[in-house]
DNA sequence: GTATTTATATAACATGTATTATATAACATT
DNA sequence: AATGTTATATAATACATGTTATATAAATAC
């Protein structure tokens, strides 16, 4: 037989390389074949379909999101620095961001669902420490700031993407304090 | 001519019911004329292409919000009725909501414009008298509950919807106070 | 009443996408 | 070296959608 050329690493590249910079719409096994430089057949050997090769994509999308935020966050500042580098995520990414957080459903139930999703236990207890509250308040806090978080995410990824990276962050920021304070 | 059977008003209506109940990619020009009754060509003869009729039903869309938000604010409780009346709408037209708020780009450039497309200035003077607040003030909290309650109604909207209209009433009430609260 | 207009239907064409059937050629096995 | 295996290519099929060309029949104009 020849000799492989295309692995199903190269696809998954080329499928979320198609889907970050041009949306999820992209992945189509014309443009992952012509990106590839192949046929449409190795797609389908690699993947039974091209279902299977976006949930795949998918998984991609959620390693890099892990990725992105975690190389931003600060010790220093926990939550406020995980706010700012979701927000950040859904400016410069913002076709993974979509496909993460707009399209995918997560069948989530409750908002404590949400906390046990996106939050950090780690960051509770640490902040709890920090902040003198107890881990419930501080628990508290943390989901009232992710859901505003994404409140400004979701609007920046559908929007256009033109508000300024300070101008959010001043938005954050003053989240932060309200939702600290009225637990005090 | 035969007797004008399908007006201009009927597809658009057939179209707006469709993206309702099923979502905007069920607006094709097939279901339309199917849930008509009637061949494809009236579709065209009201409407240039399918991105026009879209176009209109993007209108409707935006009409039907406004009247469903207005329908559920109330004068003793401006802000917050109006925040809970934006996540019951993504709630229950979750459709709608996806349509007007996490596909179409609205090109806001900063918060100051999303207060702009979307704050109602007069609520903003009367809630300034009540709470014994500056307007500017009042805008801020406005903005952060705008903001907030974008956050809760696209996780809603996005997640499958089983948050109970109880929970998220709690956590908008609680977003509203440490807003005005942060004000003091 | 005949001719004309036009609302609608029928049906064709174009395109994009997924998927599969068949062919081919390069490597492996003997 | 002959044979078989298989990675990949070519090309066909199927289907959904948008759009347009042609046909038809009912109302209108004269």
């Amino acid at each position: 037989m020849p000799r492989q050329r295309i692995t199903r690493e190269i696809i998954l590249d080329v499928a979320f390389k198609l889907a970050r910079g041009g949306g999820s719409e992209q992945v189509v096994v014309k443009n992952v074949a012509d990106e590839i430089g192949c046929s449409v057949q190795p797609v389908y050997s690699y993947f039974a379909n091209m279902e299977a090769l976006k949930e795949a994509v998918l998984g991609e999308a959620m390693k890099f999101y892990n990725e992105f935020i975690y190389s931003r966050v600060e010790k220093e500042s926990l939550l406020e620095s995980m706010a700012r580098a979701n927000v950040a995520f859904a400016k410069y990414e913002t076709n993974i961001f979509k496909l993460l957080f707009l399209q995918k459903l997560n069948g989530l139930n409750s908002f404590n669902d949400i906390y046990e999703w996106m939050g950090d236990k780690q960051a509770t207890a640490q902040l709890a420490g920090k902040l003198s509250l107890s881990e419930e308040k501080v628990k508290e806090v943390y989901i009232m700031l992710i859901i505003f978080t994404h409140g400004v995410a979701t609007m920046i990824a559908t929007g256009g993407a033109n508000i300024s990276d300070g101008e959010s962050a001043a938005v954050l920021e003053k989240a932060y304090r309200a939702f600290i304070k009225a637990q005090e």
